[in-house]
DNA sequence: TCCTTAATGGAAATGATTTTCATTTATAAT
DNA sequence: ATTATAAATGAAAATCATTTCCATTAAGGA
């Protein structure tokens, strides 16, 4: 692929920096996540990276997903479907931290900001404070609300 | 099983109040839930209650944690490591709401319940105001916190 | 006790994720 | 640019928690 830009996306100096390769399924990968804000499974990106690199395989999705996620560069999360989902953690533009509001029956999930500057200085001093007393180096949090969104609720 | 009282457990008139039966399977795991304060998974429970129940299966004990997840008698977690657990959500001596710490290395829980009063109450304002605006009908929530613990942090 | 229907277990199916392994390729050294 | 080397890859097979199927059993109202 030669017309791709020899000094790189903002996420290659990372991948470099923990030693990782910079290859053509990892470009496409990190690419399609920079330009979604959904919540994608492996097989989503599989899917909407194929018509470019049909070369790419389920595989290394999974395996280039597990890389990113022990970088902290994406999110995985469990919506109680069967299967993971991921999101970028912060795109190129900054962070726009949410947590998820997730439906029990249909598993719509709405991605909330409100309440987020309160949850999130809540969540910095009881990190700090359980770090403290549990001995652990808290890197991450989750936060979700689970019920039943408006169009599943009037069925009884 | 003779020697079971009649009268029955505190769980029974909720599983009758639903329509289910009772039954000697549905007995022996929510009697094992309620005394254990760990995070069991479907096989833990299998086992556990094999010696005393030969004729119980793995698909049963499924079936009732599905049942007990949907009665949110039973909270049901996933820490990452491929399987699900379960707790109860509240014994019969009443709640002990704890939120969890988990370790991304070795997969170590802790519950913890520092900070929890501070926590839930903050959740419910954003419950409230979540419910009102996203029109949710929220149940329930969950938080947890991902580091890595003492005995893993040291190694590079 | 009888009857209806929920509940069951065991085996097979499912399906997301992981592993294996022979081949390809990024990239540091030449 | 060429080469050497270890990382990365794809395809197929393996894994393994959970679900489904279906013929049989049993709970509990009549």
């Amino acid at each position: 692929m030669r017309h791709q830009n020899h000094f790189g996306s903002w996420w290659h100096s990372k991948l470099r920096g923990c030693g990782y390769r910079i290859t053509e399924g990892r470009e496409a990968i990190l690419n399609f996540l920079a330009g979604s804000d959904k919540h994608l499974s492996a097989e989503d990106i599989y899917m909407a990276i194929r018509p470019n690199c049909p070369n790419v395989g389920l595989t290394t999705i999974y395996r280039t997903l597990d890389i990113l996620v022990n970088m902290a560069l994406v999110y995985r999360f469990d919506f109680g479907d069967g299967r993971a989902r991921y999101e970028l953690t912060e795109g190129p533009k900054g962070a726009h931290h949410h947590h998820h509001l997730v439906c029990t029956e249909c598993h719509k999930i709405v991605d909330y900001t409100d309440f987020i500057n309160e949850e999130v200085k809540l969540l910095h001093e009881t990190e700090k404070g359980l770090s403290k007393k549990y001995g652990f180096k808290i890197t991450n949090h989750l936060i979700q609300f689970y019920g039943m969104c408006a169009s599943c609720s009037p069925k009884k």
